[in-house]
DNA sequence: TATATTTGCATCGTGAACGATATAAATTAT
DNA sequence: ATAATTTATATCGTTCACGATGCAAATATA
């Protein structure tokens, strides 16, 4: 009768799901070097610019801080890269690749690519990503600035 | 110059921040009343049927029972439901809403439409919803059926 | 009817997420 | 310059996710 608190009808659903099924196709393409998923995005965000401060980095991802630090202390463990005290700034850690690190990127050069192609169906193709990108956008600035109200 | 690794190409990195910030948005609804919002995911199941075994539950939000049994539990404990022993097959756990189960859903009526409204922007409105609701349940669709491949 | 396999659920270990809180360095105000 | 505030990062506790594994009940096979 009420469609509401039906599942089908839920948006935050199909995110939820369509994350977590998505990760999980990445997952065979980056255990084979040890990384996790939202380790795989910080090497994103460090090929992007080598050496930046936590901060920047959880920015980024629009994660809190208290997220980053121990993922990059594992990450460090496994010597993929550095985290070394700020000169100008004391209290930022700045956060370096080492050659490890660089050299993930040409080991796991084919992962976007075989990703990609393993999402694309009849719904979802070139032509409508863009279209698909642009409501995810719009959806993630609108939280975003909600956050933001709330925190004024 | 290679854009492939830019994280303003990713899908997956859009579904993963888009389902963590609309799950944020839920917190401050459904932490009134000491919920969870993968727990507000059983009760969405629950709602819709009650006394469900473990399997149709974690089926219906395509999660596995290892993620959900302890999730259960600690609803159970909230006296939220009852786990019961299935009677004709006795591996089974038959979930139930306790009377308390069953009233948050008249407690919790405004959540879907406060959340809903509140990722509405330019390009996420009630004419646009139905495209994005096909294009992620075609992703869906897509890795589950890659999975069940795999698994065979 | 034994035996093998499958099925349903649970346990365990690891790695996120995230709210709440702490701490020290830097900045601003007095 | 001293005190108050802000900023950058870290610590802690709880709750997912999920791969790997275990176990007992049910089913299939020999």
């Amino acid at each position: 009768m009420d469609g509401r608190f039906n599942l089908d009808n839920q948006l935050c659903f199909r995110l939820y799901t369509a994350s977590r099924l998505i990760t999980q196709a990445y997952h065979p393409l980056l255990s084979e070097y040890g990384l996790t998923y939202p380790q795989y995005l910080v090497l994103l965000v460090l090929w992007e610019k080598d050496a930046q401060p936590v901060n920047d980095i959880a920015k980024r991802l629009l994660l809190e801080t208290n997220t980053v630090t121990p993922l990059l202390k594992r990450m460090e463990a496994e010597g993929i890269l550095t985290r070394t005290q700020g000169i100008k700034d004391a209290r930022q850690m700045i956060v370096s690749l080492t050659p490890k690190g660089r050299n993930l990127q040409k080991k796991l050069s084919a992962v976007p690519e075989t990703v990609g192609s393993s999402v694309l169906c009849d719904s979802v193709t070139p032509a409508t990503v863009p279209g698909l990108f642009g409501m995810l956008d719009g959806i993630i600035n609108q939280l975003k600035n909600n956050k933001n109200e709330d925190n004024q």
